[in-house]
DNA sequence: CGGAAAGGGGACCATTTTCGTCCTCTTTCG
DNA sequence: CGAAAGAGGACGAAAATGGTCCCCTTTCCG
């Protein structure tokens, strides 16, 4: 229960169903372990735990989940406690807990295009740019809607659609592998 | 006015101020030109212009212009004229074109992970899997937000932009280079 | 005080995607 | 019937991602 093609959800094949060959908005990979983490550690709120069990718990190879971990503690998402008896801690809520800022820790903040960060020395083609540095409007209208969802909104459309879809899941989530 | 790095607006340098190296929703290179090239056809509307006068207008270069504009009559966003005195047109007003149908034709439809569109075939760890399909949520969100924003919105507040920031722009968008 | 458990931070290499180009076929106007 | 577009797809080079590994620092425990 380690070696998985496609990531934690599945990244499958070349193409499948989408009208073109990859989605727009192909959010890394590390996004989606980031959110399988924290939903995880979620459970445990608060609690220390070390990033080799995570990744016994979630499925993920550990040097990943370790990688990982880091990137979100840098991020402010985690409280990493280092030494013998160290690990990393959730201690906000879940519903504190935006998307944006997890995809932010693992990626890099929302920027669509370069100009949008104010230097505008990178613009080759600056004086023909029909729209300057104007995906801000789109920057600002993603930026909220990942605001808005949050952590609590991931894991407890699990409870539900577990329930919903009268799935076996006898698994909750696995204890371990 | 053509080989020039980075695209059309400045993807410049590898990293520069953002936090992390790459920008989340690095929306590909492709749309980016998409808009570049129908905000240029939005000022001609209706009238029928070649792949390579956009590509003269744009600065962009002919090839991948040409590419760009096939993309964009495929999701339905110009008309194509075929034979000699054809080209492409866009017929629909500015306001009527939303930022998530480019992107859709340029890069696909809006899906964060696999699991999203139905088949759940695809995922290796599914019973681990501590979210299930459910970046839906966030999909949505993000198309939504997508869908409020239109063409019309990026090339209006260029106009503004200039005024605002009272930059010389002689050029407006050139006529050609 | 010394050793073992963690985490911090990168370097590095292998894939996977993206992108930009080109070539050939079809359509349509003159 | 021939020239001017567009359609569509094949390819190869270049860049971004993702995974791994390694070495350093911190902290607890004995
Ligand atoms: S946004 Fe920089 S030139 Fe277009
Ligand atoms: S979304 Fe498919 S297993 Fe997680």
């Amino acid at each position: 229960m380690v070696p998985f093609p496609g990531g934690a959800h599945g990244t499958a094949d070349p193409d499948r169903g989408a009208t073109a060959r990859g989605r727009m908005f192909k959010l890394s990979r590390m996004a989606d372990y980031g959110v399988v983490v924290l939903s995880r550690m979620a459970r445990d709120q608060g609690r220390v735990v070390t990033a080799y069990e995570l990744s016994e718990r979630t499925g993920l190879p550990q040097p990943t989940v370790a990688k990982t971990l880091k990137l979100l503690t840098r991020g402010g998402l985690l409280e990493s406690h280092r030494g013998t008896q160290g690990g990393y801690s959730l201690d906000r809520a879940p519903t504190e807990v935006t998307v944006s800022e997890i995809i932010a820790a693992l990626e890099g903040p929302v920027a669509l295009t370069a100009c949008v960060d104010g230097s505008d020395e990178n613009c080759a083609v600056e004086s023909l740019c029909p729209i300057r540095g104007h995906w801000e409007r789109v920057n600002e209208a993603v930026k909220d809607a990942l605001d808005s969802v949050t952590l609590a909104d991931l894991t407890a459309s699990q409870e539900e659609a577990a329930i919903n879809f009268g799935r076996p899941r006898d698994v909750a989530v696995a204890s371990d592998a």
